[in-house]
DNA sequence: ACTGGGACTGAATCACAATTCAGTTATAAG
DNA sequence: CTTATAACTGAATTGTGATTCAGTCCCAGT
Protein backbone atom coordinates (compact mmCIF):
# COMPACT_ATOMS: atom_id res chain seq x y z
CA UNK A 1 0.00 0.00 0.00
CA UNK A 2 0.95 3.30 -0.73
CA UNK A 3 2.55 5.66 1.75
CA UNK A 4 1.80 9.47 2.69
CA UNK A 5 4.32 11.47 1.02
CA UNK A 6 5.55 12.85 4.42
CA UNK A 7 5.38 16.73 4.30
CA UNK A 8 2.22 17.43 2.40
CA UNK A 9 0.62 18.30 6.00
CA UNK A 10 3.64 20.84 6.27
CA UNK A 11 3.18 22.07 3.07
CA UNK A 12 -0.94 22.45 3.56
CA UNK A 13 0.04 24.14 7.03
CA UNK A 14 2.91 26.27 5.51
CA UNK A 15 0.60 27.51 2.62
CA UNK A 16 -2.61 28.32 4.71
CA UNK A 17 -0.29 30.67 6.87
CA UNK A 18 0.51 33.00 3.72
CA UNK A 19 -3.03 32.50 2.53
CA UNK A 20 -4.48 33.53 5.72
CA UNK A 21 -2.10 36.07 6.31
CA UNK A 22 -3.04 37.65 2.85
CA UNK A 23 -6.39 37.08 2.48
CA UNK A 24 -7.89 36.91 6.02
CA UNK A 25 -9.73 33.79 7.18
CA UNK A 26 -12.80 34.33 5.67
CA UNK A 27 -11.11 35.86 2.24
CA UNK A 28 -8.95 32.08 1.92
CA UNK A 29 -10.21 29.66 -0.14
CA UNK A 30 -9.40 26.41 0.71
CA UNK A 31 -8.48 25.56 -3.09
CA UNK A 32 -6.32 28.23 -2.93
CA UNK A 33 -4.49 26.97 0.12
CA UNK A 34 -4.13 23.26 -1.95
CA UNK A 35 -2.64 25.12 -5.29
CA UNK A 36 -0.10 26.55 -3.15
CA UNK A 37 0.65 23.71 -1.11
CA UNK A 38 0.91 21.53 -4.56
CA UNK A 39 -1.69 19.23 -3.87
CA UNK A 40 -5.33 19.06 -4.88
CA UNK A 41 -7.89 20.53 -3.31
CA UNK A 42 -9.46 17.20 -1.57
CA UNK A 43 -6.28 16.41 -0.29
CA UNK A 44 -6.16 18.80 2.43
CA UNK A 45 -9.08 16.81 4.42
CA UNK A 46 -6.80 14.05 4.46
CA UNK A 47 -4.81 16.07 6.54
CA UNK A 48 -7.77 18.78 8.18
CA UNK A 49 -10.96 17.65 9.16
CA UNK A 50 -11.81 21.18 7.76
CA UNK A 51 -10.67 24.79 7.32
CA UNK A 52 -11.57 25.75 10.89
CA UNK A 53 -9.08 22.99 12.30
CA UNK A 54 -5.98 24.47 10.03
CA UNK A 55 -6.20 27.57 11.96
CA UNK A 56 -6.68 25.83 15.12
CA UNK A 57 -3.49 23.64 14.09
CA UNK A 58 -1.63 26.73 13.28
CA UNK A 59 -2.36 28.85 16.56
CA UNK A 60 -2.06 25.57 18.78
CA UNK A 61 1.44 25.51 17.81
CA UNK A 62 2.02 29.34 17.65
CA UNK A 63 0.60 29.37 21.64
CA UNK A 64 2.71 26.54 22.45
CA UNK A 65 6.05 27.63 21.63
CA UNK A 66 4.82 31.16 22.85
CA UNK A 67 3.78 29.37 26.38
CA UNK A 68 7.09 27.38 26.29
CA UNK A 69 8.81 30.64 26.02
CA UNK A 70 7.17 32.55 28.23
CA UNK A 71 7.07 30.39 31.44
CA UNK A 72 11.04 29.54 31.17
CA UNK A 73 11.84 33.37 31.67
CA UNK A 74 9.02 33.66 34.29
CA UNK A 75 10.49 31.04 36.11
CA UNK A 76 14.59 31.62 35.58
CA UNK A 77 16.25 33.08 39.05
CA UNK A 78 19.61 34.44 37.19
CA UNK A 79 16.92 37.41 36.01
CA UNK A 80 15.66 40.58 37.69
CA UNK A 81 12.00 41.70 36.83
CA UNK A 82 13.25 44.19 34.84
CA UNK A 83 15.56 41.87 32.96
CA UNK A 84 12.09 39.65 32.45
CA UNK A 85 9.91 42.07 31.09
CA UNK A 86 13.22 43.02 28.48
CA UNK A 87 13.24 39.42 27.82
CA UNK A 88 9.83 38.37 27.09
CA UNK A 89 9.26 41.52 24.80
CA UNK A 90 12.22 39.58 22.95
CA UNK A 91 10.66 36.74 22.91
CA UNK A 92 7.46 37.87 21.27
CA UNK A 93 9.51 39.54 18.33
CA UNK A 94 11.86 36.05 18.29
CA UNK A 95 8.44 34.03 17.95
CA UNK A 96 7.09 36.06 15.17
CA UNK A 97 9.99 37.60 13.61
CA UNK A 98 11.11 35.21 11.44
CA UNK A 99 8.28 35.51 9.19
CA UNK A 100 5.70 38.51 8.76
CA UNK A 101 3.05 36.07 6.97
CA UNK A 102 2.70 34.30 10.60
CA UNK A 103 2.67 37.86 12.12
CA UNK A 104 -0.21 39.10 10.55
CA UNK A 105 -1.95 35.85 11.05
CA UNK A 106 -1.24 36.09 14.76
CA UNK A 107 -2.41 39.71 15.20
CA UNK A 108 -5.70 39.40 12.62
CA UNK A 109 -7.31 36.25 13.38
CA UNK A 110 -6.56 36.23 16.80
CA UNK A 111 -10.11 37.28 17.66
CA UNK A 112 -11.87 34.54 15.80
CA UNK A 113 -10.11 31.89 18.15
CA UNK A 114 -11.61 33.86 21.45
CA UNK A 115 -14.88 34.15 19.91
CA UNK A 116 -14.91 30.23 19.86
CA UNK A 117 -16.31 28.21 22.20
CA UNK A 118 -13.57 25.33 23.62
CA UNK A 119 -12.09 28.21 25.49
CA UNK A 120 -8.82 26.47 24.56
CA UNK A 121 -6.74 29.61 23.00
CA UNK A 122 -9.10 31.80 25.28
CA UNK A 123 -6.78 29.59 27.93
CA UNK A 124 -3.20 30.10 26.63
CA UNK A 125 -3.84 33.95 26.41
CA UNK A 126 -5.25 34.09 29.93
CA UNK A 127 -2.02 32.44 31.12
CA UNK A 128 0.25 34.24 29.24
CA UNK A 129 -1.35 37.80 31.04
CA UNK A 130 -1.20 35.96 33.79
CA UNK A 131 1.66 35.63 33.48
CA UNK A 132 3.30 38.83 32.83
CA UNK A 133 1.16 40.04 35.61
CA UNK A 134 3.16 37.46 37.93
CA UNK A 135 6.49 39.34 36.94
CA UNK A 136 5.24 42.76 37.53
CA UNK A 137 3.78 41.99 40.68
CA UNK A 138 7.70 40.47 41.61
CA UNK A 139 9.22 43.67 40.51
CA UNK A 140 7.01 45.42 42.44
CA UNK A 141 7.70 44.03 45.71
CA UNK A 142 11.67 43.99 45.30
CA UNK A 143 11.18 47.65 44.73
CA UNK A 144 12.46 47.56 41.08
CA UNK A 145 8.70 48.91 39.54
CA UNK A 146 6.70 51.40 41.15
CA UNK A 147 4.13 50.16 42.99
CA UNK A 148 1.24 52.50 41.84
CA UNK A 149 0.72 50.65 38.58
CA UNK A 150 -1.89 48.05 37.96
CA UNK A 151 -0.42 45.09 36.86
CA UNK A 152 -2.84 43.11 34.72
CA UNK A 153 -3.25 46.06 33.00
CA UNK A 154 0.69 47.25 32.35
CA UNK A 155 0.52 43.37 30.58
CA UNK A 156 -2.24 44.32 28.71
CA UNK A 157 -0.71 47.29 27.46
CA UNK A 158 2.56 45.27 26.35
CA UNK A 159 0.70 42.84 24.87
CA UNK A 160 -1.62 45.34 22.76
CA UNK A 161 1.40 47.79 21.93
CA UNK A 162 3.73 44.64 20.36
CA UNK A 163 0.60 43.30 18.58
CA UNK A 164 0.58 47.13 17.05
CA UNK A 165 3.89 46.93 16.24
CA UNK A 166 4.20 43.89 14.78
CA UNK A 167 1.22 44.50 12.47
CA UNK A 168 3.21 47.45 11.06
CA UNK A 169 6.14 45.64 11.23
CA UNK A 170 4.66 42.63 8.70
CA UNK A 171 3.54 45.02 6.75
CA UNK A 172 6.17 47.38 6.17
CA UNK A 173 8.93 45.81 7.61
CA UNK A 174 11.80 48.12 6.28
CA UNK A 175 9.65 51.18 7.74
CA UNK A 176 9.38 49.08 11.17
CA UNK A 177 13.14 47.64 11.89
CA UNK A 178 12.68 44.64 14.51
CA UNK A 179 15.81 46.02 16.29
CA UNK A 180 14.79 49.26 16.64
CA UNK A 181 10.98 48.13 17.65
CA UNK A 182 12.54 45.93 20.44
CA UNK A 183 14.56 49.11 21.92
CA UNK A 184 11.73 51.35 21.76
CA UNK A 185 9.38 49.05 23.41
CA UNK A 186 11.57 48.16 26.50
CA UNK A 187 12.51 52.12 26.46
CA UNK A 188 9.05 53.88 26.55
CA UNK A 189 7.92 50.88 28.85
CA UNK A 190 10.54 51.27 31.23
CA UNK A 191 11.16 54.72 31.04
CA UNK A 192 8.38 56.32 30.03
CA UNK A 193 8.04 59.39 27.36
CA UNK A 194 9.02 62.32 29.61
CA UNK A 195 12.27 63.73 29.59
CA UNK A 196 13.90 62.98 32.89
CA UNK A 197 13.12 64.68 36.08
CA UNK B 1 -46.98 58.59 -1.95
CA UNK B 2 -45.38 57.34 1.29
CA UNK B 3 -42.79 58.63 2.98
CA UNK B 4 -39.47 56.82 4.38
CA UNK B 5 -40.34 56.13 8.00
CA UNK B 6 -37.20 58.29 9.09
CA UNK B 7 -35.19 56.38 11.52
CA UNK B 8 -34.73 53.01 9.85
CA UNK B 9 -31.25 53.78 8.93
CA UNK B 10 -30.70 54.45 12.24
CA UNK B 11 -31.88 51.70 13.90
CA UNK B 12 -30.62 49.00 11.21
CA UNK B 13 -27.31 50.66 11.62
CA UNK B 14 -26.99 50.58 15.27
CA UNK B 15 -28.52 46.56 14.89
CA UNK B 16 -25.38 46.43 13.16
CA UNK B 17 -22.88 47.69 15.67
CA UNK B 18 -24.60 45.22 17.87
CA UNK B 19 -24.63 41.92 15.58
CA UNK B 20 -21.09 42.69 14.10
CA UNK B 21 -19.31 43.25 17.62
CA UNK B 22 -21.27 39.89 18.67
CA UNK B 23 -20.55 37.41 15.81
CA UNK B 24 -17.96 39.27 13.69
CA UNK B 25 -18.68 40.91 10.39
CA UNK B 26 -18.79 37.32 8.70
CA UNK B 27 -20.63 35.75 11.33
CA UNK B 28 -23.47 38.69 11.14
CA UNK B 29 -26.40 37.77 9.00
CA UNK B 30 -28.19 40.18 7.36
CA UNK B 31 -31.43 38.75 7.99
CA UNK B 32 -30.40 38.90 12.30
CA UNK B 33 -29.18 42.54 11.64
CA UNK B 34 -33.04 42.80 10.16
CA UNK B 35 -34.66 40.99 12.83
CA UNK B 36 -32.96 43.18 15.55
CA UNK B 37 -33.39 46.86 13.94
CA UNK B 38 -37.07 45.55 13.59
CA UNK B 39 -37.59 45.44 10.02
CA UNK B 40 -37.70 43.35 6.78
CA UNK B 41 -34.75 41.37 5.29
CA UNK B 42 -34.99 43.26 2.25
CA UNK B 43 -35.53 46.81 3.64
CA UNK B 44 -31.72 46.84 4.74
CA UNK B 45 -31.60 47.05 0.77
CA UNK B 46 -33.16 50.20 0.73
CA UNK B 47 -30.53 52.21 3.09
CA UNK B 48 -27.59 50.18 2.57
CA UNK B 49 -25.82 48.73 -1.09
CA UNK B 50 -24.67 45.64 0.65
CA UNK B 51 -23.44 43.91 3.67
CA UNK B 52 -19.96 45.82 3.32
CA UNK B 53 -21.48 49.30 3.06
CA UNK B 54 -22.78 49.13 6.56
CA UNK B 55 -19.76 48.48 7.85
CA UNK B 56 -17.89 50.99 6.01
CA UNK B 57 -20.66 53.38 6.83
CA UNK B 58 -19.74 53.07 10.35
CA UNK B 59 -16.76 53.33 10.11
CA UNK B 60 -16.80 56.31 8.30
CA UNK B 61 -18.43 58.09 10.92
CA UNK B 62 -16.51 56.51 13.33
CA UNK B 63 -13.22 57.50 11.92
CA UNK B 64 -14.85 60.87 11.11
CA UNK B 65 -15.53 61.45 14.55
CA UNK B 66 -11.97 60.63 15.84
CA UNK B 67 -10.61 62.47 13.12
CA UNK B 68 -12.12 65.70 14.28
CA UNK B 69 -11.63 64.91 17.94
CA UNK B 70 -7.76 64.79 17.28
CA UNK B 71 -7.03 67.14 14.83
CA UNK B 72 -9.02 69.54 17.21
CA UNK B 73 -7.15 68.47 20.00
CA UNK B 74 -3.43 68.68 18.21
CA UNK B 75 -4.02 72.58 16.70
CA UNK B 76 -4.50 73.85 20.44
CA UNK B 77 -2.48 76.53 21.11
CA UNK B 78 -3.08 76.54 24.79
CA UNK B 79 -1.57 72.88 26.02
CA UNK B 80 2.14 71.60 25.86
CA UNK B 81 2.56 68.33 24.28
CA UNK B 82 2.06 66.41 27.00
CA UNK B 83 -1.34 67.82 27.67
CA UNK B 84 -1.72 66.73 24.32
CA UNK B 85 -1.04 63.52 24.59
CA UNK B 86 -3.08 63.26 27.40
CA UNK B 87 -5.88 64.66 26.05
CA UNK B 88 -5.57 62.43 22.79
CA UNK B 89 -5.79 59.03 25.08
CA UNK B 90 -9.19 60.66 26.39
CA UNK B 91 -10.73 61.19 23.19
CA UNK B 92 -10.14 57.53 22.00
CA UNK B 93 -11.31 56.73 25.26
CA UNK B 94 -14.61 59.42 25.22
CA UNK B 95 -15.38 57.57 21.48
CA UNK B 96 -15.33 54.18 22.73
CA UNK B 97 -16.02 54.41 26.45
CA UNK B 98 -20.27 55.05 25.88
CA UNK B 99 -20.85 51.56 23.92
CA UNK B 100 -19.04 48.33 24.86
CA UNK B 101 -20.01 46.92 21.35
CA UNK B 102 -18.71 49.92 19.12
CA UNK B 103 -15.70 49.47 20.65
CA UNK B 104 -15.42 45.65 19.94
CA UNK B 105 -16.33 46.88 16.22
CA UNK B 106 -13.49 49.24 15.83
CA UNK B 107 -11.14 46.66 17.55
CA UNK B 108 -12.11 43.49 15.39
CA UNK B 109 -13.14 44.60 12.16
CA UNK B 110 -10.69 47.05 11.39
CA UNK B 111 -8.29 45.11 9.74
CA UNK B 112 -10.90 44.20 7.15
CA UNK B 113 -10.77 47.64 5.68
CA UNK B 114 -7.17 48.21 5.77
CA UNK B 115 -7.11 45.37 3.86
CA UNK B 116 -9.82 46.86 1.26
CA UNK B 117 -9.16 48.76 -2.18
CA UNK B 118 -10.25 52.69 -1.52
CA UNK B 119 -7.92 53.11 1.23
CA UNK B 120 -10.22 55.47 2.17
CA UNK B 121 -9.30 54.33 5.52
CA UNK B 122 -6.28 53.68 5.54
CA UNK B 123 -6.14 57.69 5.01
CA UNK B 124 -7.84 58.17 8.32
CA UNK B 125 -5.74 55.56 10.10
CA UNK B 126 -2.92 56.69 8.45
CA UNK B 127 -3.70 60.98 9.29
CA UNK B 128 -4.21 59.66 13.22
CA UNK B 129 -0.61 58.48 13.00
CA UNK B 130 0.84 60.96 11.72
CA UNK B 131 -0.80 63.51 13.50
CA UNK B 132 0.16 61.67 16.94
CA UNK B 133 3.77 61.89 15.90
CA UNK B 134 3.77 65.41 14.96
CA UNK B 135 2.59 66.00 18.84
CA UNK B 136 5.99 63.98 19.64
CA UNK B 137 7.96 65.74 17.77
CA UNK B 138 7.06 69.15 19.18
CA UNK B 139 7.07 67.69 22.54
CA UNK B 140 10.69 66.92 21.95
CA UNK B 141 11.46 70.29 20.41
CA UNK B 142 10.14 71.86 23.38
CA UNK B 143 12.37 69.63 25.59
CA UNK B 144 9.09 67.94 27.24
CA UNK B 145 10.07 64.59 25.84
CA UNK B 146 13.29 62.40 25.67
CA UNK B 147 14.69 63.29 22.03
CA UNK B 148 15.88 59.77 21.95
CA UNK B 149 12.00 58.11 21.20
CA UNK B 150 10.90 57.04 17.39
CA UNK B 151 7.58 59.27 17.07
CA UNK B 152 6.55 57.56 15.06
CA UNK B 153 6.84 54.05 17.47
CA UNK B 154 5.37 55.91 20.04
CA UNK B 155 2.50 56.72 18.41
CA UNK B 156 1.96 53.35 17.32
CA UNK B 157 2.50 52.51 21.17
CA UNK B 158 -0.33 54.23 22.48
CA UNK B 159 -2.56 52.99 19.88
CA UNK B 160 -1.98 49.65 20.23
CA UNK B 161 -2.46 49.61 23.75
CA UNK B 162 -5.38 51.70 23.89
CA UNK B 163 -7.15 48.97 21.72
CA UNK B 164 -5.93 46.52 23.61
CA UNK B 165 -7.11 48.04 26.90
CA UNK B 166 -10.56 48.88 25.19
CA UNK B 167 -10.88 45.61 23.89
CA UNK B 168 -10.68 44.09 27.57
CA UNK B 169 -12.59 46.51 28.84
CA UNK B 170 -15.78 46.18 26.00
CA UNK B 171 -15.58 41.66 27.33
CA UNK B 172 -15.63 42.66 31.04
CA UNK B 173 -15.97 46.43 31.98
CA UNK B 174 -15.81 45.54 35.45
CA UNK B 175 -12.26 44.10 35.40
CA UNK B 176 -11.47 46.85 33.43
CA UNK B 177 -12.91 50.05 34.71
CA UNK B 178 -12.30 52.79 32.29
CA UNK B 179 -11.32 55.41 34.54
CA UNK B 180 -8.73 53.42 35.74
CA UNK B 181 -7.43 52.29 32.40
CA UNK B 182 -7.08 56.02 31.21
CA UNK B 183 -5.23 56.83 34.14
CA UNK B 184 -2.84 53.97 33.82
CA UNK B 185 -2.06 54.16 30.49
CA UNK B 186 -1.11 57.83 30.51
CA UNK B 187 1.00 56.89 33.70
CA UNK B 188 2.94 54.19 32.13
CA UNK B 189 3.37 56.07 28.62
CA UNK B 190 4.70 59.38 30.03
CA UNK B 191 6.71 58.02 33.34
CA UNK B 192 7.43 54.68 32.39
CA UNK B 193 7.18 50.92 35.00
CA UNK B 194 10.31 51.83 36.62
CA UNK B 195 10.66 53.24 40.12
CA UNK B 196 12.21 56.40 39.87
CA UNK B 197 16.22 56.54 40.31
C1' DA C 1 -62.22 59.16 -1.80
C1' DC C 2 -59.07 58.08 -5.46
C1' DT C 3 -54.83 57.01 -7.22
C1' DG C 4 -49.80 56.94 -8.57
C1' DG C 5 -45.65 55.93 -6.93
C1' DG C 6 -42.46 55.12 -3.48
C1' DA C 7 -41.84 52.36 1.01
C1' DC C 8 -41.86 48.02 2.67
C1' DT C 9 -42.02 42.88 2.96
C1' DG C 10 -40.09 38.13 3.17
C1' DA C 11 -40.01 34.08 0.37
C1' DA C 12 -37.47 32.72 -3.70
C1' DT C 13 -33.27 33.05 -6.19
C1' DC C 14 -28.55 32.80 -6.81
C1' DA C 15 -23.59 32.78 -6.06
C1' DC C 16 -20.06 31.07 -3.84
C1' DA C 17 -16.91 28.17 -1.78
C1' DA C 18 -16.50 24.26 1.76
C1' DT C 19 -16.77 19.60 1.63
C1' DT C 20 -17.42 15.04 -0.45
C1' DC C 21 -16.60 11.05 -3.16
C1' DA C 22 -16.19 8.09 -7.29
C1' DG C 23 -12.41 7.21 -9.70
C1' DT C 24 -7.22 6.87 -10.30
C1' DT C 25 -2.54 6.06 -8.95
C1' DA C 26 1.32 4.35 -6.36
C1' DT C 27 3.55 1.01 -3.63
C1' DA C 28 4.09 -2.60 0.15
C1' DA C 29 3.46 -7.25 0.74
C1' DG C 30 3.30 -11.80 -0.91
C1' DC D 1 4.54 -10.07 -11.26
C1' DT D 2 -0.02 -9.42 -8.83
C1' DT D 3 -2.85 -7.50 -5.88
C1' DA D 4 -4.82 -5.14 -2.09
C1' DT D 5 -5.07 -1.01 0.09
C1' DA D 6 -4.28 3.56 1.16
C1' DA D 7 -2.98 8.07 -0.87
C1' DC D 8 -4.43 11.21 -3.89
C1' DT D 9 -7.30 13.84 -7.27
C1' DG D 10 -10.59 17.47 -8.79
C1' DA D 11 -15.22 17.77 -10.58
C1' DA D 12 -19.76 17.46 -8.60
C1' DT D 13 -22.55 18.21 -4.60
C1' DT D 14 -24.32 20.88 -1.06
C1' DG D 15 -25.21 24.21 2.53
C1' DT D 16 -25.43 28.74 3.55
C1' DG D 17 -26.73 33.21 3.54
C1' DA D 18 -26.50 37.62 0.64
C1' DT D 19 -29.32 39.73 -2.51
C1' DT D 20 -33.43 40.25 -5.38
C1' DC D 21 -38.09 41.06 -6.64
C1' DA D 22 -43.09 40.32 -7.24
C1' DG D 23 -46.37 41.72 -4.69
C1' DT D 24 -48.60 44.86 -0.70
C1' DC D 25 -49.25 48.74 1.77
C1' DC D 26 -49.45 53.79 2.62
C1' DC D 27 -50.21 58.38 1.95
C1' DA D 28 -49.45 63.03 -0.73
C1' DG D 29 -51.44 65.15 -4.19
C1' DT D 30 -55.51 65.95 -6.84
Amino acid sequence: MRQKSGDKDKRIAAAAIRVFARDGFHGAKITRIAREAGVATGSVYLYFKNKESILHHLFDALWKELHAAFDEVAHRRDLTAHEKVEEIIDRIFDQFGRDPSLALLFVNEQHQLLRQESGRFMQYYVDFLQLGERVVREGMRSGEFRSDIDARMFTNLVFGAARQLLHQWARAPRQFPLPTVRRQIKSVFLHGLLASR
